[in-house]
DNA sequence: TTTCGTGCAAACAGTTTGCAATCCG
DNA sequence: CGGATTGCAAACTGTTTGCACGAAA
């Protein structure tokens, strides 16, 4: 079985069984991805710094979350306009709701798109990978003031223009 | 009745119904926008720079595509790794399947994802913006060599995706 | 003429890389 | 000890911004 990255003894093996070696930075980044659930890199260095250890460089942090994601650890999606979001593999069992309107990113369950998966399967043979998802659209609160979504044309005059956001 | 990007006449209705200026910039890049069909910014730029005009900088692209995207003329996604993906809004009528292996963008129709739409309105209230849905997984071509996609780090229960009909 | 839009260069955000010092195994 | 990792700084890509000039209306 592979070992669970929210173990923290069985993270230690995690590294090892991969010819890996385990150092202080990999335990402090894993350890703060588990506690953020999903992260940018830099809202993850800034998690890490917090931890009461030393400030990791940025540079350490990408490197780490290049090697994890290479383990099958992290897995990564775009979910915003900036930076990718990072997230443990093992937790991506579900697909995203991102609301144009204020940000917010729910979870779904992977199960609400397999009719999709299997219709883009019968059509084009394409083997569909729901788990970094990101659906994009509105939110209960958000939706209502804005629901037409459904409008082609270009002449409404959306204004989600850009958001800053966090 | 909006104007439509494709016809050369209405263009410069849609922008001057919008109180903005007519410049051969604009109808440039709008007509490099019609003939990639889907484009990143700098592929934009040198379709256009190949036009027969002058070069036009990145800055003036980006600018131009921030204008056309508040208009609703053309709209972005984030398909690959880098810079996001323009094309005509109008033209969004479809969701894209973009294959993890050979990176090759397919269109499907929006009515594959029918069925999530209506389950994530149902369970969250929220309503999905589909016209913009990135797909990621992998192509009929790709898909044979590394079908197994419900693997990695997790205890894989459901594995749906591959193994609807042989 | 009055602005808006363009061109250019400099500034930015996010990420990668080279290299010497450091630490794990 | 010896190679894998780190820290740091410099390089890079993609994008934004300030400002003076040129061009639509």
């Amino acid at each position: 079985m592979t070992p669970s990255p929210h173990d923290p003894a069985d993270v230690d093996a995690i590294f090892r069984n991969h010819g890996l070696r385990v150092t202080s930075q990999r335990r402090r980044v894993l350890a703060a991805i588990g506690r953020l659930q999903h992260t940018t890199p830099d809202q993850l260095s800034r998690e890490v710094d917090g931890d009461g250890g030393d400030a990791l460089p940025l540079s350490t942090i990408y490197r780490n979350l290049d090697t994890l994601t290479e383990l099958g650890v992290v897995a990564a999606t775009r979910l915003t306009e900036g930076a990718p979001t990072y997230h443990l593999d093992q937790h991506a069992t579900h697909l995203h709701l991102v609301c144009n309107g204020c940000g917010a990113i729910t979870e779904a369950p992977l199960a609400v798109a397999d009719e999709l998966a299997e219709a883009v399967y019968d059509r084009d043979g394409f083997v569909a990978d729901l788990r970094h998802l990101p659906v994009h659209g509105w939110c209960a609160r958000c939706a209502p003031g804005r629901t037409e979504i459904p409008d082609q044309g270009g002449t409404d005059q959306h204004d989600h223009t850009h958001q800053h956001r966090a």
